[in-house]
DNA sequence: TTTACATTTAACCTTTTGGTTAATTGTATG
DNA sequence: CATACAATTAACCAAAAGGTTAAATGTAAA
């Protein structure tokens, strides 16, 4: 939902392993536990933060859970990442001038809230 | 230097704001401070990880030191997440067949290691 | 209905993270 | 040299993250 929900989402290795594990094809939740060295628990609470960002998509079928990747929520964190690379480093020397004081939290009201 | 250092970098909202500061033109550690409600020691610490990321570089001239925007590494990132949203969603049902057991690791050798 | 299996949730523990204040380093200047 | 300023590092603390085992939930099948 949020471009931090899927950027924390994205900072572990096993949660971006488990994506790529659904690029091809959708995984029962056991067969994705299968992939790696822990228990099928924790992979429960991998898999649950990865749908809370909207990542992956669940659907039961009988005894299974499967999920599937949800690619549409990267759109955002692309947008973000190119944005940041279209930039033009001019670099200017001098004394720097702070636009506003401690404690006037001036990033609010930019391009995102804490 | 690694695509695992990347994103936890990126996981971090002022972290992430003080790359788009530096989007336009390159900042002192103490004006990049004063954006936000937070000491100069935590911003001091938000640097390094940016730096150790190799997101930012940083030049000491005089008494201060100015912080750059090193976009390159972001291409790296970029390549990731195109990677996977350029997918071919072939949803298959079917008895879910574990591809190897608890405790083999079958993860390394991948895509990316833990 | 009882049992087994797939998965999640609860309770707990350890490590990491992000914040603070205080001390340290580096540079310019009176 | 002594003082002031910019920034980092050290020491510490609270909260979050990620792991485990054990209990709970949901469905299929004997």
């Amino acid at each position: 939902m949020s471009l931090q929900a899927t950027c924390k989402a994205l900072a572990d290795p096993i949660r971006r392993e488990i994506l790529n594990l659904l690029k091809n094809r959708r995984l029962s939740a056991g067969e994705i536990g299968s992939y790696f060295p822990v228990t099928a628990a924790s992979i429960s609470r991998h898999l649950s933060v990865l749908r809370e960002a909207d990542l992956i998509r669940d659907t039961r079928e009988g005894k299974y859970i499967f999920y599937e990747l949800n690619a549409s929520v990267l759109e955002e964190v692309m947008l973000w990442v190119s944005d940041l690379r279209s930039t033009s480093p001019a670099p200017c020397a001098g004394e720097p001038k702070p636009p506003c004081r401690k404690g006037d939290f001036c990033y609010e009201g930019t391009t995102e809230k804490i």
